[in-house]
DNA sequence: AGCACCATCACGCAGCGTCATCGTAA
DNA sequence: ATTACGATGACGCTGCGTGATGGTGC
């Protein structure tokens, strides 16, 4: 939550004459860092496809889009474990169609998870946005009798028919 | 993430005689668990009316409803730390007109970060269905001489006009 | 007196952030 | 030789899970 407008990572590739990336390649061009990058390779999610001389790891491209992916998927809410599995289920396959299978089942897990996470959102923003609504009267409010504790009682919240959660939590404040 | 299905909380009140809840009961009512519970109250979110005589955290009503507002807020990506300042927005106000600006603010904020969410939902979703119609077709995969590392040759990657990531990364494997 | 419930440490784990120190790359 | 960049620890932080051990409620 709350992500500051990072925007420093062009798309094109500041690569090597070798086409191959650096752990810093990785880190700007998917937007994570060298540390997430390095956590990564021990969690066994990337992998080098070798080292320099002086023990600098080399990725080749497909890394960076599976990197970029894990980075979708974390946002998403997966764990690394989920991910792995997902990464994994092809190789995991004996042929084509098991693997396809297999695969295919996860996909479909997840859609549905995430549909569910949508859901769940749309929901709270409901609660936000009428909590909003309610509370935006009291940008005018004159009852300085009641204002820390007893808003409760204040017209603005009696004559609602229906108080949201987040309202009664974030203003009503009654201790009882 | 993959949460299985409990519901063995009804909505109904196990409440003692004198209305107020213990940390099971709050456990219980909210879906969330006792070390969580007693986690907020460390974190001062939460804040036991009382205690028995024995030391056991009693709760009043608005406490529960304060803990599922968390719960929500939680899933929905929220830190405790962003949570914590949305419960104190109101009492931080000196009055009502100011408590009331400073909190549609944050309410303001995180709706639209949640809309941004929601956003990075959608299209992942869109990623990983079109990913699984890609890849529905090699259920009935007959190329045993490409399956595992050259399925990026076959006729069903290269007649696509438009590869997802997830597919390029999840299927195609191309090491280079 | 019995049994479910609760309290208090204390350790563990994921997923990184953040130094500190030192070697590499061009 | 300079300057930016990368490697390798090691410790810290959040947000809890998971016991172990012992007291409480009824």
């Amino acid at each position: 939550m709350s992500k500051p407008p990072k925007q420093p990572s062009c798309e094109d590739a500041p690569r090597r004459n070798d086409g191959l990336l650096t752990t810093g390649d990785m880190a700007r061009l998917s937007n994570s860092t060298l540390r997430t990058v390095r956590f990564y390779e021990e969690a066994r999610l990337l992998c080098p496809r070798e080292r320099s001389d002086g023990g600098h790891r080399l990725f080749p491209r497909s890394e960076l889009l599976k990197l970029k992916l894990i980075g979708d998927l974390r946002e998403a809410g997966l764990s690394l474990e989920e991910i792995r599995e997902m990464l994994e289920a092809k190789r995991r396959g004996p042929c084509g169609r098991s693997a396809s299978t297999a695969l295919l089942e996860r996909i479909d897990k997840y859609v549905a998870c995430l549909h569910t996470r949508i859901e769940l959102l749309s929901r709270l923003i409901g609660e936000l946005e009428s909590t909003r609504e309610l509370i935006a009267s009291c940008k005018q409010c004159r009852r300085t009798d009641l204002f820390p504790n007893e808003c409760g009682e204040c017209e603005v919240m009696t004559d609602s028919k229906r108080i949201p959660l987040a309202a009664s939590v974030l203003w009503s404040v009654e201790e009882s």
